[in-house]
Formats: C-alpha cells, sequence, structure tokens
DNA sequence: TATCTGTTGAA
DNA sequence: TCAACAGAT
C-alpha cells in the first residue's frame, strides 16, 4: 500500500464547520479517513445519560453523511474502556498509512491521559499528532492574574477574557472534499464494527422531536436566537415557563457547535444588555473548563474549597430518592426535577434551585445531585455541571456565600408567578390558584401530592449553622 | 446570581 | 398595615 491517509479522530466535535481538527486534516493533499470509537463500559463510568448517548448516536448519523460528501468514510470502532485505544490507534496508522493524526482536545483528566497515551504510542511508531482546542474560546492557561495564577473569581477573568476576545477567534469553514480513497485501501480492522452494531441506548420519540440532531438545527436555532429572544435575555431567562433561554447547551456539550461559533453570531447582533449577558453564559463555560484545566481535582470529584470537605452532609436516602422524583413537596423543585426525567433538559434557574434546596434546605451531598444531573442531562458536561453545583453548594472558587440560600417558595413566586411552570409539569396541582400553587397548605393539598419533606425555615438554619463550622 | 428580621415612617 | 431599608447570615 502506498498511498498514505490523514486520520481525523472525532469524539465530542461532532461537526464539519469550525473544526478545526477535521480543517487541518482535509489541508493535505492526501485522502482523509475519519474514526469513531464508542466506550459503552467509560460512559457508564462517567454516568453518561442515556438522552445524551442517543443525541451522539443521532448526531453521528447526520455527521456520517457530511463527511460523505466531502469523500470522508467514517469508520466506527467499539472498546469498552480507554486503555485499549492507543493500541488500537497504532494498528489504525499502521495499517491505514497514517501520516498524521488530527484531534480536537478534550479536557478532564481522564481523557486527557488516554490522549497522553495515544501520543506516546504514535511518537513510537513515528506517526505526527497535531492537537486542537475547539471547546475553549481562549487557549488554556492564557487568561492569567497579575501574578501569573488562574483566575478564582469570575468578574475578574471575564474582565480578562472579553479583553482577549476584542480579536475574536477565527472560525474554520467547512473544507474542501478531499480525494478519494482508493478503492480497499482500509480494510477491515479488528474492533471495527458497522454503526449499527453499536449498542445505543432507546428514548422516547417526543425528547427526540425536542432535540434534533444536526449541525444545521444548531446553527438554525443559533440564528433565531440571536434574531430576536437574545434581546429579552435579560427577563426572559428568568421565566421557565417561556422559551427564553438560547437551548443551545445540548449542541456545545457535543460539539454539535461551537463555543466560537456562538461568540461570534453575537457581534452580528445589535449589542444591547440581552447580549451580553448572553456572552457572559459563554464566559461562565469558558471559566468552568479553564478551571478544570487548571484545578485537576475538579475531575476527581473535590471540591474547589477543600476545608469543605468537613461538612457533614446527611445520609438520607429516602430524600434524596424524593428529590430525584420530584416528590419533595415543594412544587417547582419536583416540577421541575420532573422536567429533567421527562425533557432530559432543565432550565438554569431551576437547576439552581432544586441544587441549592438539595445541598442547603436537605444538607446532602453536592456529589450526589451532580452525579444524577449527569445521569439525566442531555447537556451533561463535566466542566458546566460541576461548577454549576460547587456554585450552589459553596464549595467552588467563586461560588454563592453560604449564607445565601435560595427560598424556593420564594423563588417559584418571583420567576413562576402564576404557576404557568408547575401546572405544566404537576397537573395534580394545575387546580389550585396563583397564590396556593407556590406552597400547597394541608388543606387544599390534592391526597397524591406529598407534603414538604422539609421545614424550609429549619432546613436553612441547619445549613447555616452546619456552614458555619467550617 | 438571597433571605430573614427588625426598625422606621407614611397612610 | 405595609413598603422601604439596614444589618446579619
Amino acid at each position: 500500500m502506498s498511498a498514505q491517509h490523514e486520520l481525523v479522530w472525532f469524539r465530542n466535535d461532532l461537526r464539519t464547520i469550525d473544526n478545526p481538527a477535521l480543517y487541518h486534516a482535509c489541508q493535505s493533499t492526501q485522502p482523509v479517513i475519519a474514526i469513531y470509537i464508542a466506550t459503552p463500559q467509560q460512559w457508564h463510568q462517567h454516568d453518561d445519560a442515556a438522552v445524551k448517548l442517543d443525541f451522539w448516536h443521532r448526531n453521528l448519523v447526520q455527521l456520517e453523511k457530511e463527511l460523505a460528501e466531502l469523500n470522508i468514510e467514517l469508520h466506527f470502532f467499539q472498546h469498552d474502556n480507554y486503555q485499549q485505544i492507543p493500541d488500537l490507534i497504532a494498528t489504525i496508522c499502521q495499517q491505514w498509512a497514517v501520516n498524521q493524526v488530527h484531534v480536537n482536545a478534550e479536557l478532564a483528566v481522564n481523557e486527557s491521559q488516554r490522549d497522553a497515551n495515544v501520543i506516546e504510542r504514535c511518537q513510537d511508531i513515528g506517526v505526527a499528532y497535531q492537537e486542537h482546542h475547539d471547546q475553549l474560546l481562549l487557549p488554556p492557561a492564557s487568561i492569567r492574574t497579575k501574578t501569573g495564577t488562574p483566575y478564582k473569581v469570575f468578574t475578574a477573568f471575564s474582565t480578562q477574557a472579553r479583553q482577549r476576545l476584542a480579536t475574536p477567534p477565527s472560525l474554520y469553514p467547512v473544507p474542501n472534499p478531499c480525494k478519494k480513497i482508493s478503492d480497499n485501501a482500509t480494510k477491515r480492522l479488528s474492533g471495527q464494527c458497522q454503526f449499527a452494531d453499536i449498542h445505543w441506548p432507546t428514548v422516547s420519540k417526543k425528547i427526540q422531536t425536542f432535540w434534533p440532531a444536526g449541525q444545521q438545527q444548531a446553527l438554525t436555532r443559533l440564528t433565531e436566537f440571536c434574531q430576536q429572544p437574545i434581546q429579552h435575555y435579560k427577563t426572559d431567562r428568568d421565566t421557565p415557563s417561556l422559551a427564553g433561554t438560547s437551548r443551545l447547551s445540548p449542541y456545545l456539550a457535543s460539539g454539535i457547535l461551537s463555543a466560537a461559533q456562538c461568540w461570534h453570531a453575537t457581534l452580528h447582533c445589535e449589542m444591547s444588555d440581552g447580549v451580553h449577558i448572553w456572552q457572559n453564559e459563554l464566559l461562565w463555560r469558558e471559566f468552568y473548563k479553564h478551571t478544570l484545566i487548571d484545578f485537576p481535582q475538579v475531575s476527581k470529584h473535590k471540591p474547589l474549597k477543600l476545608q469543605t470537605e468537613q461538612i457533614e452532609w446527611r445520609h438520607d436516602k429516602e430524600q434524596l430518592a424524593a428529590w430525584q422524583n420530584g416528590k419533595t413537596g415543594i412544587p417547582i423543585v419536583d416540577a421541575a426535577m420532573r422536567q429533567l426525567l421527562t425533557r432530559g433538559w432543565m432550565h438554569n434557574r431551576l437547576r439552581m434551585i432544586v441544587a441549592m434546596f438539595l445541598t442547603k434546605h436537605l444538607l446532602i451531598d453536592w456529589r450526589l445531585g451532580e452525579r444524577w444531573f449527569m445521569q439525566h442531562l442531555i447537556d451533561g458536561d463535566l466542566s458546566a455541571n460541576n461548577g454549576g453545583w460547587q456554585w450552589c453548594a459553596s464549595t467552588g472558587s467563586d461560588s454563592v456565600p453560604y449564607f445565601r440560600i435560595f427560598n424556593p417558595v420564594t423563588q417559584s413566586q418571583r420567576f413562576d408567578p402564576k404557576g404557568a411552570f408547575i401546572r405544566h409539569y404537576l397537573p395534580e396541582l394545575a387546580h389550585l390558584s396563583d397564590k396556593d400553587i407556590h406552597l400547597p397548605s394541608a388543606k387544599n393539598r390534592p391526597e397524591n401530592y406529598p407534603s414538604p419533606i422539609v421545614d424550609l425555615k429549619r432546613g436553612r438554619l441547619r445549613a447555616l449553622s452546619a456552614f458555619k463550622g467550617v
């Protein structure tokens, strides 16, 4: 076999637009081949949700078609975990005469360790390995305080990040079609499988309709969001009964869309508070991704404020189960948890409310909530999910002060004043008045709805004293 | 991106 | 009676 190939290894970057690894591979005059490696056991260990795996599945179908138009075949492999991957890549490189491997970096420790092992193996066999950063707006370790340390406060981080973003990151266009692969150039390898051989979970049609696959769908959402809703984002983003948020997080988390594409889209908007606040959301995401790189303990179930390890979390399986299944007796919490279970997604305001309720009023370890979210979210992303939970639990670097505890009923009255959201997810309460629906009294509570599992006032005081001790 | 409590002063 | 506010957590 004389012809050489360029190899693109797709992971969390299932798109052809603004994909630096794909773009650079296609700059070569050699034919390009693409691979995707399914690792079901690893997914299970990382608590990847069924809805997210199904979303990957559906997006891979789209990606395969889009790559075919570029004369690139997408080959599938399946292995239990990451340990076998360096050998697999080496075999592919040798048997398919690979010149260079192109990837977009993954940031968590398991993945960077896996990639470090792959790099070593590539060096052994003399194959070049090119890594790009598509998940970040700004390069790792590029945002630093005057003394050279990573930022631990969001506002300071975002000020410097915005200064850097005055020169926005460049976007990579879809590459031109590559040179075709000669027939029989890539023979079947061990571990290689048909797409249909990979065991993907099944989820409801309703969820699939709610989260359509493909980068074109993502781009349509982004464009439509930037045409109108972004201008009302300042107020509408906090109302869970409205579609006031971008709902792009699943596409960002799986790399169907890049953060750079989102940032560029905002530059074409008429500048307003709404645009600025949405940019800030992109910067929160950026902040948490940099935190993941700069403080690797985040990937290892450790809090950023190590002294919070001393907090005596309550081990109450029944209350945890009540929270997980939306049976706490606090309507806004239950409605939110049922949105998570039926949609695979939860509105951001509600994520803060339910996380605060679990970690403060119930005083249950934030890691149990973090895990439940990962197991059920279509947009589950280690850095954003961990960052959000540590923010709510007051264990993170720029998290909410421990004494600033959301009262879920007050939040409900403020952000769902007519109970529209609660009524939708808790039909058993739909008949209650706007006043009663936020916390039904014993008198008007229906039989099939539980009484509150915790007294909010007592729960709050209990959390205050538990945190005050450390 | 907070809530609770107590105080003040207008009605 | 209650809005507005300060101070504490």
